[in-house]
DNA sequence: CGATTTTGACCCGCGC
DNA sequence: GCGCGGGTCAAAATCG
């Protein structure tokens, strides 16, 4: 058994009543290259000029945010599977808390101490876990294109596939159980496998986390001079699109890109066009808006998703080719 | 100093 | 029971 579920795209397009996304996207960058034809009501119907309670804010806020997602870097594949399973979903023993009940040094588990703990009940089965997942194959612009904040907390080669796996946790919120898989897909490597498992319990961050501590700036020096970095990142990906992308519609896929330039300028005055309106709101109401719409939070830039290009490229990987 | 990545070790389920 | 594969932990290194 299966499911699907309508993400941001797939979501627009159904609401909007186009058959599929890709039939609302040729139709309205056609049509409307505008960023506008994507704009929530309330957005439209006032022109970005209302914003008459700062309580509304956040309402506002969230409106731009879903404003935004069709402009995220395009999805190419987005569904949501339920594995199938027979038994309910049993939270896996924390490894801490089993700790707790047993010395670290003291060795394996004879006897399982989840047997004495009514809490702590058994693993289950990890294929039969009836753990909604979200799987999303995206460019290597999508990769960019989430708003969360995550922190990789392991890798592991794949048996049978060339790129390993990553494995990234919410950063966002202590206790947060969402998890994110990224892997290159081992059938075209321009397309990357996202697979989302749980879900945040939190609202989204209002800033990213601090990126101290990365080492991209070591993987960086270490991938050397006779790597892609001699060129610039954008024109990269933008080539890793163009020509990873194999969509049965390719044609269709290359037009969006043509017109993305278009779009990107009208983004760009209409986020200026924002910029003030909240500068106003500041200076009305004395208060610091939060950084989130002009931060990387909802742009993230090209540099953000470089350390993900160096995890699942190897070094000598020229993404041109 | 805190947050992050890296990476080997560990844990667990599954198939043989 | 054993080995394999995948997921997670946690210490060390790194960075701002």
């Amino acid at each position: 058994m299966s499911e699907f579920v309508c993400m941001d795209w797939d979501l627009q397009a159904i609401v909007r009543g186009y058959n599929s996304t890709e039939e609302m996207i040729s139709t309205s960058v056609m049509e409307n290259p505008t960023p506008s034809c994507f704009a929530p009501l309330s957005l439209q119907q006032d022109g970005f000029s209302g914003f008459p309670d700062i309580c509304e804010t956040t309402t506002i806020l969230n409106e731009l945010e879903e404003f935004y997602k069709p402009f995220y870097p395009q999805t190419i594949l987005t569904s949501s599977i339920s594995v199938p399973s027979n038994t309910e979903v049993v939270k896996k023993p924390n490894k801490v808390v089993q700790k707790a009940h047993q010395h670290p040094l003291s060795g394996s588990t004879s006897g399982d101490s989840t047997d004495t703990d009514p809490e702590i009940k058994p693993r289950k089965s990890k294929k039969n876990q009836h753990k909604r997942v979200v799987v999303q194959q995206v460019t290597i612009d999508g990769l960019s294109a989430d708003v969360w904040a995550w922190r990789k907390y392991g890798q592991k080669p794949i048996k049978g596939s060339p790129y390993p796996r990553s494995y990234y946790r919410c950063s966002s919120s202590k206790g947060c159980l969402a998890r994110k898989q990224v892997e290159r897909s081992r059938s075209d490597p321009g397309i990357f496998v996202i697979t989302y498992s749980a879900e945040h319990n939190h609202a989204h961050p209002t800033r990213r986390s601090s990126l101290a501590g990365s080492t991209r700036s070591k993987s960086l020096m270490q991938r050397g001079p006779d790597t892609s970095t001699d060129q610039p990142l954008h024109e990269q990906t933008e080539l890793a699109v163009v020509s990873t992308t194999t969509t049965p519609d390719n044609n269709l896929v290359t037009s969006i890109k043509e017109e993305e330039f278009t779009l990107q300028e009208d983004m760009k005055k209409l986020e200026e066009r924002v910029q003030i309106l909240f500068e106003d709101i500041e200076e009305e109401n004395g208060i610091v808006m939060p950084d989130i719409l002009f931060s990387d939070d909802l742009f993230p830039s090209l540099e953000d998703f470089d350390g993900l290009l160096l995890d699942q490229f190897p070094s000598n990987f020229d993404v041109r080719a």
